[in-house]
DNA sequence: CAGATAGTTATACAACCATCGTACCAACCC
DNA sequence: GGGTTGGTACGATGGTTGTATAACTATCTG
C-alpha cells in the first residue's frame, strides 16, 4: 500500500513528529539531500557511494525517511528508486511556522 | 553575550543541525509552541503548569532551545522570559526547503 | 545452476538523551 | 533573618537510536 496521499498539504501530529525525528540526524539529513540532488531515479547504491556507511545503515535510514513520508521509494528490479516528497517538505515547514509563528489568536484564556 | 545576530537570514551548518535536533523531541517542540503562544514575556513557571515534567527538565529543554537559537531568554528577577526567534524559524524552514528542493542545476555527470 | 549485485532483516553494542530527584543559588516578601 | 518561589547544576537511570556485522532474499547475467 502506497503512502502517497496525492498532494496532501496537511500533516497529522504523528507524521509531524516523525518528520522532525527523521530530519534530526545529520547523516540522514545529508542522505535526504543527496536523494533530492539525484533527481527522480535514485538508487540506494548510488547514494552509498557518497557516504561512508554500510548498506544496512542506508537501508535503515531510507526506511525511516519513507516511514516519515519524506521520500517515496519503489522497487525497480534490484534497485530501489527514491524520490523526495516536496509537498510533504512544504507541508512540514508550513506547519512548523504555523505552530511557532501564530500568537494566541484564538484567545483561549491562557491565564 | 547575546546570540541575536539581528535579523540573520542565514544559518551555519552547525546551527542547522542544532535546530533539527532541538525540534526533534515532541516534548521540546510542544514547549516551543507554548512559548510562542504565550507571547513575549513567558516565564518557565508558566510553561511548567502546562506540562507534567519537573522543573529541571523544563530548564534543560529551555537551555537546548536557547543553544539552538530558537528562543531568546533573559532573566528578569526570578523569572526567565523566553521569546521565540521567528527569524531563525524562518531561516531554518527556508534552508530546509533549499536543501531538499534544489535539483542538480549543474547537470553534473547525469550518467 | 553459479556468481554477482542490491537491498532487507536480525542482532548486538555504544552513544546519546530525556527525565527525575536532590541539592543549591538568587530573588522576592514579611 | 526566615520563608517561599523561580531557576540551575549534578548525578543517576532507563529508553531510544545510529551503526556495524552477518545471514538472508531477490534480481540480473552467463
Amino acid at each position: 500500500m502506497k503512502r502517497r496521499s496525492s498532494s496532501r498539504s496537511h500533516l497529522t501530529a504523528q507524521q509531524f513528529a516523525l518528520i522532525g525525528k527523521a530530519l534530526a540526524d545529520p547523516r540522514r539529513m545529508a542522505l535526504l539531500e543527496a536523494i533530492a540532488a539525484e533527481g527522480e531515479g535514485c538508487a540506494c547504491a548510488r547514494i552509498r557511494e557518497q557516504f561512508p556507511v554500510s548498506k544496512a545503515t542506508i537501508s535503515h535510514h531510507v526506511k525511516e525517511l519513507v516511514h516519515a513520508g519524506l521520500i517515496d521509494a519503489q522497487r525497480d528490479g534490484q534497485f530501489l528508486h527514491c524520490e523526495v516528497r516536496r509537498d510533504v517538505m512544504a507541508a512540514y515547514t508550513a506547519e512548523l511556522l504555523r505552530r511557532t509563528g501564530a500568537r494566541r489568536g484564538s484567545g483561549a484564556a491562557a491565564g
